[in-house]
DNA sequence: GTGGTCTAGACCACA
DNA sequence: GTGGTCTAGACCACA
């Protein structure tokens, strides 16, 4: 459920982290649904404890899933998240813009691009 | 010109990087357009040179600029560059719109996202 | 392993990198094999870490080798690289032939040599 | 005569010396036939006078050309020049010969490149 | 423990 | 003056 790729440039804590974002906000963790135990996780994926451990600690932070002290660790409301998500890849998408833009693309050429996506 | 954000997560030399790619893709540095000396532009940013060498090595390799040993570093011809830039940012685009329809949106609500972008 | 010689006049860094390419190629050390730490190679050559750093860095790019953050460095899969070392061979071989040709030399003379280039 | 390529990566007085060394075995400059004065040569390829006399100097040592105060600087005899330089060619062919077995290519396979250099 | 980034500064090759 | 290499050593991110 959670596959680690050694070859990602990205550190490990923050496939993670992407990884548990996309499964809550997809609905394939539910709302208030418990997520494995640091421990457990750790031992699944052979992964340091502490990088689950930090994963799980940038996760509540951001609002995904919430602690309950001797009860494990759970999914947050999707509704709530979803518009969060949308606005950090909207943020994405203007530094993208703003990038393509400064080079002499258009707009109408950014959104062509946009609607062919799975052939770039 | 070359602004250095020390909040930016970053690292020195990247943003030296990106910087000095936008400067010569807008044709800011004109092509064979001679840029700053290691050492003059490591006192003018108040940086090792050792970080700035590291930047414009990175450069050369890349295509963008090269170097005239015993003379300085010059920018290579535009015209080369641009597609170049042009297919990484595509590229970054891709991943974008990957995690966008991911979580429901659709491609003509990104397009529409894009042909507005200066005000997300 | 890694013998550095301070006569050659290639870098350091150079010999690195031309050593392990070697020790990869030749299966010396095997897909996938943990290299030494920048650290201890360092020690180990009395060489200061960052020339290693250096080494590592290039041989990464060059896909020699591959880094795990916090675990250390890993020979590539060597069937993917043989293929770009013999092209680079060959382009030096090139090279050669032409200033060889240049002087006078045939191509049959040229291959006679190679055939007995133990004896060179 | 002596085009300078300075997107070489080799330094300009290695190309000098490189191509006088060419004009002289071919016999193009012949034996004994005046070559250049320093100044003239710098002041036609627009390059430093130290680097044409850093390259003089070489050539001298290597016996390529021989000076005559107040006349100035000569090619050398062809006939005794010729066998060094091939000496100096089979030299480098030897170590490319070396890497190339060392990654599995055989005597036969290098020589029918050989042959075939000019389509490397 | 392991790699990544950066500073400070030396010395060399080249023009 | 200009870039290239290297040493010495600090501090950080990551596992």
């Amino acid at each position: 459920m959670i596959p680690i790729d050694s070859n990602d440039a990205r550190p490990i804590y923050e496939q993670v982290i992407e990884r548990f974002k996309m499964l809550i906000l997809r609905g394939i963790i539910k709302s208030n649904e418990k997520i494995p135990s640091v421990r457990n996780l750790a031992v699944e994926l052979s992964i340091n404890p502490n990088t689950i451990q930090r994963a799980y600690a940038e996760l509540e932070k951001q609002g995904y899933i919430y602690t309950v002290k001797g009860k494990g660790n759970f999914a947050s409301d999707t509704a709530k998240l979803l518009p969060v998500y949308k606005g950090e890849i909207l943020s994405k998408l203007k530094v993208i813009c703003s990038a393509a833009v400064e080079v002499g693309m258009t707009e109408d050429e950014i959104a062509n691009h946009v609607r062919d996506w799975r052939n770039l």
